[in-house]
DNA sequence: ATTGATTGATAGATTTTGTCTATTAAGGAG
DNA sequence: CTCCTTAATAGACAAAATCTATCAATCAAT
């Protein structure tokens, strides 16, 4: 029953049989029986196909959701025993916004140093992203945006606040000032993010409301591609204050306070909402309430 | 998956092998392979057993919390899926406090005149065995005291307040009292239910702690019994006023309200705290809910 | 101690279920 | 119209679940 209550969790993500049955490790045969199979339990058609995959009847949708409880209640129940018998161990899978994965090191190496036998797995994915793969539970937190799109049902710890700085060379224009403006940050040539990521228009937004038409010279959605063009104090940039001093950009560079308007956004940890939660998890969430308070501005 | 965690429910409320298999409709080899496929998996001892069965080790009360509830989340997915197809359609298993019993009409009529295609099962026990009940998931809602007893992890509803009464003939010495006390009634030989009821106990500790040692003529576990041999009037007893007025005692009997003190016991509607309910017991809560205001006092 | 009854584990046979490969049917795109 | 993608179907095979029968351990009563 179960293992089939997975396939349907599969085929929801992969919006296709082959590639779901192949995520399950079976072949597309085997998936169609189990979903079929399920169909009959019910006495109800869960999936809508033509010659494809056409998305989910309402019964399969209610299905779908009953699915995720029960197969994460499952998970959870597998890992509370072997935290029983092991200790704390096993692997959490962690999805982060690319600006936080700079600070994802502030609550995983606390957490190595309470429990060794735990293993990490972190994606860099948007914030959309990461709620999908909450949703769909293929991570068990994410660290991302708290304030901005709506979150569904999750737990959310408040981690710290995002403040933006201009990051430029000591003998550029701007660079010897207190603070800029984002009128006068949008007349920079910038190495910013690709724009599906939150933090991209975040910024753009605040640049375009001045009026200007941001230059952005360089796009990338990796992080340590734009680092690298920073490094070199040939390109600029607009970060997280405490991102750019994370990765030590502020020793090579000005990092400049940008106001008007002074922009913040809360990043935070999100978990699924369940009660309990798997202990991995829920040691996780403990964690970064500790660091939140260290955090604290 | 789901039917081992079944075997290990049927295990915990049956605490025999062979008396679980059966339950579960299979043989004991195969519920015996069942819970040995679970520790495998788990690679944990869950059952401690000797040459017989001899409790759960703590893992196995882990998995045993964890199993009522995806077995509850199961039957839950289940009946939402036939209620969406067919509406609100099933069979509710009911348990309710003997004295409760001639009031569970108040809340299965009303249901049943929304939801024709639902049937009903109510079984009679003690308060102590309906949480037990509760708990294992062999019914899906109880009727029993609400403010004695700690209830664990359910929804309760509060229905209405118990307050007492004596039954004696026209022709009895008290008849013609518009009150009496505890201590008077005390005196009286008296019809009630067994001492494993808690209605009982909370009438016997009324009459003992006014000093005296009452007489206790006739006890049983059948309202039935009970009501055939009050209704000769050559019996008395004390029950709640609604109860006596349900059965039509009131028009044959004086039923003469006991003061000093004026005790009251709430009974009401509980159900597990599962979120969320399965329809058929979530419709219950709602018309509990309706029914209460109805009898508000 | 000995016996009988109870309880759960084990062995072996049998049936059921699950999964795979290969193929087919149905749509959609060019 | 043809090709390509996608999911369903058929048939063979392997794995599993379950059953019957039996055994071993324990406990109680003699």
């Amino acid at each position: 029953m179960i293992d089939r209550l997975q396939f349907l969790l599969a085929l929801a993500r992969e919006k296709h049989f082959g590639r779901a049955a192949e995520a399950c490790g079976v072949t597309q045969p085997t998936l169609s029986a189990g979903v079929k199979q399920l169909e009959e339990n019910f006495g109800v058609l869960l999936v809508n196909r033509g010659s494809r995959f056409q998305g989910f009847t309402p019964e399969g949708e209610r299905v779908l959701e009953w699915a995720r409880r029960i197969v994460g209640d499952a998970r959870a129940m597998h890992e509370e025993v072997q935290a029983l018998r092991h200790g704390l161990a096993g692997r959490l899978r962690l999805a982060a916004i690319p600006t936080a994965l700079a600070m994802v090191e502030t609550l995983t190496t606390p957490y190595r140093a309470r429990h060794p036998n735990v293993q990490f797995t972190t994606y860099s994915r948007t914030s959309t992203e990461i709620l999908g793969l909450l949703e769909n539970l293929e991570v068990d937190a994410g660290i991302t945006y708290l304030d901005n799109e709506p979150l569904g049902r999750v737990t959310a710890v408040p981690l710290y606040t995002e403040r933006y700085c201009l990051l430029v060379a000591a003998d550029a224009a701007l660079a010897g000032r207190e603070r800029v403006t984002w009128k006068e940050v949008a007349q920079v040539p910038l190495c910013l993010l690709t724009p599906d990521m939150q933090n991209r228009r975040i910024i753009e937004r605040l640049l375009r409301d001045t009026g200007a038409n941001p230059h952005i010279t360089l796009e990338s959605d990796s992080m340590i591609l734009l680092y690298s063009h920073v490094r070199t104090r040939r390109w600029a940039s607009v970060m997280p204050s405490r991102l750019a001093a994370t990765l030590g950009l502020t020793d090579v560079l000005r990092a400049i306070p940008i106001t008007e308007p002074e922009a913040s956004h809360t990043i935070g940890l999100v978990a699924p909402a369940r009660e309990p939660m798997t202990p991995l998890t829920a040691e996780l969430v403990a964690e970064a309430r500790r660091v939140a308070r260290v955090l604290a501005d």
